[in-house]
DNA sequence: CGCGCCATTGACTCTGGTCAACGCTAGTGG
DNA sequence: CCACTAGCGTTGACCAGAGTCAATGGCGCG
């Protein structure tokens, strides 16, 4: 699950090195040239949290935002009687607080350990309006959230629990293909009540659904994870 | 529902002018002083359309972008099978093709009588890139809609179609409050299956429910809307 | 070894979907 | 001017997919 974090390494003034970080050149820091990127290393904390750790709050003043370098987090709503919905995995590489707003808008923790950038906001906001290349990056981040946004909405509004699990299980391989060889194996570090939250069912559906795609040879349940016996028969189910 | 669009007023050698533009202080445009405002009305172009005409086509290459300056949009996806999803209606003030990519990610139809400003992409694009504060704006803008696209996650995910009803209901009233007078009285333009589509329910549950609101005195049924009785108690039934 | 958490499975319920009939209104054409 | 039609909304009867409740199983950790 993790990629390299930042390590000791030259071209900085500094311990630590984001010049061989190893979600340089998929994150925003992409959009910065080596001298940039020295700069903001110098204003970058590199922080680890536990398994469950929560990261941040939702309401809570946005003191500071992350650049995620390996592990899961979850970010998600709660409503008041405590229904929780998640609203997206964040991986290495995804950036959290890209609105850079006053408060957070969800809670994000840790499924799996992970380790991240820290930024303060102020500092980094400050950064980010002397950059506007930098700033451009965190726009089209922010718009490929959005877009994925949608296609959550399209999923919790109008698919199947069958096509919600088929979607996910694609939707995981796929991403985790841009980070990790192409491999038939999805690991799902998350529970299946994290899958239930994320999809809008119970855990009961979720599985019950990935029994029955288990026996008609879809999938296998390995630990942890599933492993795609059939994609493209499993890319059909998901109804497009 | 239309607020004034660009007419003939002082200041910029063109003929319309933007300084005076109903929504101007609304939109993505009050990041500009008058003179770049003079310098973005040179590239615009006063659109209008008939309802149920199309602005754009979801997977089309985005020639365009505009911001809306009356009437009501729908923004939607279709699956192949030809289920819906409405993803969020568009009103003055809003900005429709904030992420600036390639391909419209979304299609979007006239609810009523439409009027824009339309601008090339291209065109947006380059003046964007000359000004950063603009881009800051956009990226606001699109951290906006991300933030009320995650609301509606929870809405979809994990509400009941009565708190789906109230939370709509509530939430236009919101967002026509900030337009137009606060009002109890909420005009709904767009048809019941355009409803059920926002909401990821049936036209039939969504008429169901609003008799049954209206049978318990919460609002009245009027033509091309409704009249909250009971705002506090229709509130209290979003569930949060 | 035993406890606790998570996942699975089964039986039953219920919310919301499906199918069908009907009514209202606006637009059309004789 | 009015009959006809088409589209939209409402209502009812019935159905099914997913939720609820409950019991059991498996695994890891103390």
């Amino acid at each position: 699950m993790d990629l390299p974090i930042p390590s000791a390494a030259a071209g900085c003034t500094h311990g630590r090195s984001c010049l061989a970080c190893g979600v340089r050149l998929i994150s925003v820091c992409s959009a910065l040239a080596d001298s940039e990127l020295c700069e903001l290393e110098a204003m970058s904390h590199p922080v680890r949290f536990a398994s469950k750790e929560s990261l941040f709050t939702q309401g809570e003043p946005a003191s500071d935002v992350f650049n995620v370098t390996g592990g899961m987090v979850r970010l998600y709503k709660l409503l008041p009687d405590g229904r929780r919905q998640i609203v997206g995995f964040a991986l290495a590489g995804d950036f959290l607080g890209l609105a850079l707003m006053e408060r957070y808008g969800v809670s994000a923790e840790a499924v799996t350990e992970v380790s991240a950038c820290r930024f303060a906001r102020d500092a980094f906001t400050a950064y980010v309006e002397a950059k506007p290349h930098l700033l451009r990056r965190l726009h089209e981040f922010a718009s490929h959230e959005l877009s994925l946004a949608q296609d959550q909405m399209v999923l919790l509004g109008r698919r199947s629990a069958e096509e919600r699990i088929a979607a996910f299980l694609i939707g995981m391989r796929d991403r985790l293909a841009r980070l990790r060889q192409p491999s038939v194996t999805v690991p799902l570090p998350m529970s299946r009540q994290d899958i239930a939250d994320y999809l809008g069912l119970t855990i009961e559906t979720v599985s019950r659904t990935i029994t029955k795609m288990a026996r008609n040879r879809l999938l296998l349940v390995v630990p942890d994870g599933v492993r795609l016996l059939d994609p493209a028969r499993l890319t059909a189910l998901t109804g497009g």
